[in-house]
DNA sequence: ATGGCCATTAGCAATGGA
């Protein structure tokens, strides 16, 4: 089981990139993010005709998340609706289309496109911190179901010192403050576990650069988009990659897939054998 | 060096992204 996670940074632009991708990886789940387009125009036609169910939700010119699945999307839910009450406090944060989840094979896959906050002294970082705040109490509400769970998507934060090309300049700044990374590790509640860094521990990986200040052709980039995995997927989790040739490609997203593969469905002999 | 570039918009200048 291939599942990827890929800020495209507009879906219409990146069009052909992401079929192109598509037919030479065969994910059998891709998670978009910044999709930037309202649901009547996401392109689902050619998705379609190559075999993949989708499911997305979008808005105009900002945020937007898509699910595209060789395997049947079932239970999907859009925004924080589903595990959290309808109210006014879920309603404002459903007014932008950050969170897409459904069921994939027995897998509860919540796809999410974090805030960015902007700089730590403005209202969007306070959005930030109170939308990861709620994201919260979405996961405390979606863990009750105890189902296997792979949260992943573009988190606008560097887990740690070694996930950015610059620590000493930007460390406790936006997307690495102490703040940001509290709130994220909180969410995480020791049961989803950070599946890249199952497989790499060092420094130098990265999952976005800059269009600016020729970060790529200094190799100057952060490692913002993660797979989560619960207890079960990360003891199973066979490989995780960034797929950083994307980056090279002309008019790219400044944002690479992220995949993780995953021993899955696994059988009962493989579970006995495990827990033997 | 806190800016560079890129995508979008009732659209060619402003805004958001990270």
């Amino acid at each position: 089981m291939l599942i990827a996670t890929w800020n495209v940074n507009s879906i219409r632009t990146r069009l052909p990139q992401i079929m192109n991708w598509l037919k030479e990886v065969k994910p059998d789940l891709l998670c978009l993010q910044e999709t930037k387009v309202e649901d009547k125009l996401f392109p689902k036609e050619i998705f379609e005709k190559e075999g993949y169910q989708i499911s997305f939700s979008g808005q105009k010119a900002y945020n937007g998340v898509a699910l595209i699945s060789q395997h049947l999307l079932s239970d999907v839910r859009v925004g924080f609706t589903g595990e959290l009450p309808e109210n006014a406090e879920t309603s404002l944060f459903n007014e932008q289309k950050r969170l897409i989840s459904a069921l994939v094979d027995g897998i509860r896959v919540i796809n999410v496109y974090v805030p960015n906050g902007s700089n730590l002294s403005s209202e969007k970082y306070k959005y930030k911190i109170q939308w990861l705040h709620f994201l919260k109490k979405y996961l405390q509400e979606q863990s009750k179901r105890e189902e296997p769970t792979c949260l992943l998507g573009d988190f606008n934060i560097a887990p740690e010192d070694r996930d950015l090309h610059n620590p000493k300049r930007s460390s406790g700044g936006i997307m690495a403050s102490k703040k940001e990374r509290e709130n994220l590790k909180d969410l995480l509640d020791d049961k989803l576990e950070d599946v890249f860094r199952v497989f790499e521990q060092g420094e130098g990986h990265w999952s976005w650069w800059d269009y600016r200040t020729a970060s790529w052709e200094r190799d100057q980039g952060w490692r913002i988009d993660q797979i989560y995995l619960s207890d079960q997927l990360i003891r199973n989790a066979k490989s995780c990659k960034i797929h950083k040739k994307l980056r090279g490609n002309i008019q790219p997203s400044d944002h690479v897939p992220v995949v993780v593969e995953i021993k899955w469905p696994i059988d009962d002999f493989d579970e006995d054998f495990l827990s033997f």
